[in-house]
DNA sequence: CGGGAGGCTTTTCCCACACCTCAGG
DNA sequence: CGCCTGAGGTGTGGGAAAAGCCTCC
């Protein structure tokens, strides 16, 4: 049956809206997101139909099936008899499509459910196709030859200069968490940071405009000055250009003897922040958390444990929280042997001077303190009422009462 | 250079009520 | 031990008010 909807609790889920952290059925999809007009800006994708947890990137035309990235590949790359299945890219859309626009740009749609079209209020059936895939969605944009920050699309606005011209994040990411991310000039390359291993199957990485699906990657749960970049990655910026010019997540996976690439969460609605860590580290297989490891960089007395494995892992989610239970979310075992950290050298070069480390540890730290999250909506059932709700200047009413503010019809009472 | 005025931005609070948790029967 | 019931607490969004910040004189 799969994972029954959110909303009505009665059909089984198809629709994964990250902006409500919602699973809904198609008909609650559009009677939810048709409610006003900024729940139908919504972006939405399929769910994956393996995991119930994470967006579907692709659909397997073999297997009939909606996949995740981390489902996709590990039903496809890690299969040689699979590795040849067809698969069609899975795109995000908002407003309220109909059946027929969304077999349209699904051509299996209606293999995942029959529609019920009369659910969906008039008027509010046009929809917008976003022009990228969900892993798109999920993913900042990768582009390899413009190495200005600029390039990263929305994650960085060249207007979001401070007095010292240092790059700031720009509003979109900066509202996710309070305190910008102040980013040095962009003397090296944000290409490892921003790049993706690419599922097959799916088209090229493209730039998401309006993408809710960026909201929890929280930029400041990473110090992303360039110059802590080897702090967070383990990695020289003049490594990652070069792990990327080499088959990037690909090649680092064929080095790595018993790499696990289900350790790589393509996305994780509790704990995208981490898991985007996870993705840009595959030394996840090391059961380190992510505060040690940056502490051990920036501490000349600390080092990496090159045996761990009883120790557990521990990485802090948005709320500050351990996520080892996302790790078995992915269906991996939060202990996994480790082995030589693959882009650890414990090389002199590789040591930042003492009074720089002492500084990163204490910026890491005030920065640590000052962590603010954003607003998560821990029940989609009421956030879907308080959309409908009447209101007067902003307050809700009774029911019955006259009101200013209705959000489903857009009309005053007065 | 310090202080006040004015404007702009950010944060906090309020409302109703369905839903959730938990104690007690 | 499991089920039912009721009380009390929680969470949800838009707008107003308050607070904070910045610029100018």
């Amino acid at each position: 049956m799969g994972r029954l909807c959110d909303f009505c609790g009665d059909q089984r889920s198809i629709v994964l809206c990250r902006s409500d952290a919602a699973c809904l059925c198609l008909s609650c999809d559009r009677n939810v997101h048709s409610a006003n007009a900024l729940s139908r800006r919504h972006l939405r994708t399929l769910l994956c139909e393996r995991c119930n947890l994470h967006p579907a990137i692709s659909r397997c035309a073999e297997e009939k099936i909606s996949l995740c990235q981390n489902c996709d590949w590990i039903g496809h790359a890690g299969s040689t008899s699979a590795s040849g299945h067809k698969r069609q890219t899975i795109n995000c859309y908002s407003g309220c499509p109909s059946a027929a626009e969304l077999s349209g740009i699904w051509s299996f749609i209606s293999e995942v459910s029959s529609v019920d079209d009369s659910a969906c209020e008039q008027g509010f059936g046009s929809m917008s196709l976003m022009e990228k895939s969900a892993a798109n969605c999920l993913l900042p944009p990768v582009d390899k030859s413009n190495k200005d920050l600029s390039s990263a699309g929305r994650s960085y606005d060249v207007r979001n200069k401070d007095k010292n011209g240092t790059w700031l994040a720009s509003s979109s990411l900066a509202a996710m968490d309070t305190v910008p991310s102040v980013i040095d000039q962009p003397t090296g390359s944000l290409d490892s940071l921003t790049a993706k291993p690419c599922c097959s199957g799916t088209k090229g990485v493209g730039h998401c405009d309006d993408d809710d699906f960026y909201e929890d990657f929280s930029m400041a749960d990473m110090d992303m000055s360039l110059e802590n970049y080897d702090e967070l990655f383990g990695v020289s910026q003049n490594q990652s250009q070069h792990f990327l010019e080499n088959g990037g997540m690909d090649s680092l996976f064929g080095d790595i003897p018993g790499a696990d690439i289900s350790t790589l969460c393509a996305y994780d609605a509790e704990d995208s922040s981490a898991s985007w860590i996870r993705e840009l580290q595959p030394a996840c297989n090391n059961p380190v958390s992510l505060d040690s490891m940056i502490s051990c960089k920036t501490d000349p007395n600390l080092c990496y444990p090159k045996q761990a494995s009883s120790l557990s892992l521990s990485f802090s989610g948005p709320n500050g929280e351990s996520s080892a239970g996302d790790y078995q979310d992915c269906g991996v075992s939060s202990t996994v042997l480790a082995g030589e950290l693959p882009w650890h050298t414990p090389c002199p070069e590789n040591q930042l001077p003492s009074a720089s480390r002492d500084s990163a540890v204490l910026r890491y730290k005030e920065k640590k303190m000052k962590r603010k999250f954003d607003k998560k909506i821990r029940y989609a059932s009421r956030k879907a009422r308080a959309d409908v709700r009447k209101r007067v200047k902003g307050r809700f009413i009774k029911a019955g009462e006259a009101y200013d503010y209705d959000p489903m019809c857009k009309t005053r009472s007065y």
